[in-house]
DNA sequence: ACGGAGGGTGAGCAAGCGCTTAGCGTTCTC
DNA sequence: GAGAACGCTAAGCGCTTGCTCACCCTCCGT
């Protein structure tokens, strides 16, 4: 029953949070708050998941807060970086805005159990850590919203209202982390495809053979 | 600041509690769970808001999961109607899922602090509470499905993926709950008239001219 | 051999939690 | 107008919470 975020693709999450304690701590920490929520958790479940006594937290972390801070910011620093690479890549925009779907849910199915972390307990941030948050969530509209703009602007999408589609593609692919569970029938991969194709069809843009 | 609960077509929630003062606790419990969180807020807090005493609520409900759960029985009663109203009314599939995804939406937007505890604080409720309410959920999407089903039979839709493009309509309606602010721009009829383009492009529903 | 630094524990504190109980004022019944 | 019933409150119980503190290992350079 341990942490689910090993990926196939090399990505080896939490890498970069040093010591090794400190990690399993953390690791311990987004299974728990995924499970059930950052204020249903005790600091005692995160110490014991990771086999710890209750103390053993406060040398790594100076409160729970903290905690989700780090995740909070790791998880949006992953999500922004994923859709920048996508809008700023390669290709005509109907190939930019699949990559960007397909690769950001990916990321959310895959790393379900992280991203529902990152994405629904916004609100139990102190409100300093909240608004580092919040600006981080805006560049990451910014991105696709520049892809929705340049397909709009090359013909190529058919979009009357460029922010509010934004919005619907983000909140689509952010939903994912709500009901992604490895128990259903879907692979990250088949979600991530199906939600590509769903978001080419809602930008009104012209099916391309395949490549 | 009172609850914003009020809507302009006449349906008046919560009547259906009574007698009042237990209606001005739960009124109080939504607002207050929508705002913090079902495990972050305390029985003192909902009496304060219902302007009485922390005791007063338990001459009402049990305990505090009794609230939660009564909110969440009767919203997914309401979302339920509304989607089988949809789903079982007149018209051709485009007709039916454009007003399934209006009216869905609309509640979600319109009542979105009800809809954020019904939607986002299933799992704080006791086991055999969580699965009545799953029960309530599945056939939710079944309605949905019906339409999609129907649309695909006569030709009118082009969707590969029935149970998929089901999840993903349903996912995308829910999570206007999530990121809704009665502070934006968008009213909730026009965030209704959006979606339901955006859905309707989605199942590749063949453009109608206007009525 | 030994002092010190860093990572860890067991015990426990103050505060806040959900919930209970004894009792009070008002209203209704006959 | 006595008595029950109801709606509510003040006080507080037992427990859990986030967090602290005194102390103890193990490793390591000199």
């Amino acid at each position: 029953m341990g942490s689910a975020e090993d990926t196939a693709d090399g990505y080896r999450p939490w890498s970069e949070v040093t010591p090794d304690a400190a990690r399993r701590l953390l690791v311990a920490a987004v299974d728990a708050f995924a499970e059930r929520g950052y204020h249903a958790t005790t600091t005692r479940d995160i110490a014991g998941r990771a086999g710890m006594s209750p103390a053993a937290l406060y040398i790594h972390y100076k409160t729970k807060e903290e905690l989700l801070h780090r995740i909070s910011r790791i998880g949006h620093d992953k999500a922004l970086e994923i859709l920048t690479i996508a809008a700023d890549g390669p290709g005509c925009a109907a190939e930019r805005l699949d990559a960007a779907v397909r690769s950001f849910v990916l990321w959310h199915a895959a790393h379900h159990t992280t991203a529902r972390v990152v994405q629904y307990e916004l609100d139990a941030l102190a409100p300093e850590h909240r608004s580092e948050i919040v600006a981080l969530r805006r560049r990451s509209d910014a991105a696709v919203r520049r892809i929705l703009a340049d397909g709009v602007a090359a013909g190529e999408f058919d979009v009357p209202d460029v922010p509010g589609t934004t919005l619907a593609v983000l909140s689509l692919c952010i939903d994912v982390a709500r009901w992604f569970s490895t128990a259903g029938q879907r692979t990250p991969d088949e979600v991530g495809a199906l939600y590509a194709d769903l978001v080419l069809r809602m930008v009104g843009a012209r099916p391309r053979p395949r490549k």
